[in-house]
DNA sequence: TAGCATCTTAAACATGCGTTCAGTCGACGA
DNA sequence: TCGTCGACTGAACGCATGTTTAAGATGCTA
């Protein structure tokens, strides 16, 4: 067992995780081993040798999708001043389209690295809401928890609706695909956050007739 | 050649049909022939008797699909003051749940019935947002068109991240999970809905200021 | 009754998959 | 120099899949 604790060396197997990263990216999780394989220039056999069963190898492109993605947000934390802010450069530059498309299929294929990832963007969320609230940028909500989710559930499902509705036909092309689906929708995101979508306050005020409790969001 | 124009028989085909609609709900289109077969209680070489090929048997299920989902909006079209609230009450029916699996399906694969069905959805709902903006109710929009695709995009999206990531234990419950989404989303979507997210109008003017023409929503 | 079209099935076929296996090659330590 | 160990390969295995085929059952028509 070699200690694989850094990302320093670009031995063969590393160089075979990260093939799979990008063909799993691009052509989703049912991609062949022989077709990995293949990319990477080495035989079937020494995928096997090296990761022992297809789920294994999966689960290591996991753990690296999700460190990278850790490392990243951790240089760009000064930057972000919100988490969509963070999101929208992650998602839009052209070296990161490995990284987008490998997240998009596991959102798609509902694999843990999509719950972890999500859970994590929320979280994020929460923090960087409570900083715009407390700033008086934000307004304020009867349960952030509840906004922070369904913003996020809202932002995350919106975009990959779009990229599996209209597939880049040059997979590469992510970058471009997620960029302009931002731009697209900013002009709507923004007017609704700034001036709202119902004039009256009736349906709102119904529903706080009906649900009191405002922290409880389980039934 | 039969004609089947009307949807009146029963026949074994109408029934293989049918099963094969729910099995793709619960399982994915990845389902085997045999096992749609298991569940009608027929040979998989009948299966192919009638439908040539498992993906004329998916173009079958489809049209079927889409057909139902036209008549039940046809049916409804008088209670459903606006869209959203057919799609409440036609994902929340027990006895569509098959449909809605299905329909939820076709999105995580991109087919071509989700396109046509979102494309019908946001047709919809430009219609109904003039008739609120016409009522007064509905704020207006730079881009009616964009923002009736952004909210729902965003709405489809949203529920179908969620149903992918955590999904039902007993695929029936389906009805019930998206019940449950509605019920946790329902307070931010009307506090965003009524009284927004930013307290200012900066971001919104500042992109405006690029953009001066809000009719062009293609860059 | 005979013939024919349709419904239906069991078995086989071809293919692609994940995985296993036997064995070759090269490096490195005793 | 020998022996061991890891990297690596090509072929094969077992399995599930979509599809094809031959044949049996059934009912309608002449």
């Amino acid at each position: 067992m070699r200690s694989v604790d850094d990302v320093e060396d670009l031995t063969s197997r590393a160089r075979i995780r990260d093939t799979a990263i990008s063909r799993f990216a691009v052509g989703g999780f049912g991609a062949s081993i022989r077709t990995i394989a293949a990319d990477a220039g080495v035989s079937a056999g020494l995928v096997m040798h090296h990761f022992g069963s297809k789920d294994k190898l999966r689960a290591e492109c996991d753990a690296q999708v999700l460190a990278t993605i850790r490392r990243l947000k951790r240089e760009n934390v000064a930057d972000a001043a919100a988490n969509q802010s963070f999101f929208s450069k992650f998602a839009a530059a052209e070296e990161n389209a490995s990284l987008v498309g490998y997240i998009l299929r596991s959102m798609q294929d509902g694999g843990p690295l999509a719950r972890e990832f999500i859970d994590h963007m929320v979280t994020d969320a929460v923090g960087y809401t409570r900083e715009g609230v407390a700033a008086g940028v934000i307004v304020p909500s009867r349960d952030e928890a509840a906004r922070a989710r369904y913003l996020t559930l809202s932002a995350l499902g919106a975009l990959l609706l779009e990229v599996t509705l209209d597939p880049p036909e040059d997979p590469a092309d992510l970058a471009g695909i997620v960029r302009g689906y931002l731009t697209n929708s900013y002009l709507p995101m923004m007017e609704l956050f700034t001036e709202g979508y119902l004039t009256s306050r009736s349906m709102l005020d119904d529903y706080l007739m009906y649900v009191p409790e405002p922290g409880a969001s389980n039934s």
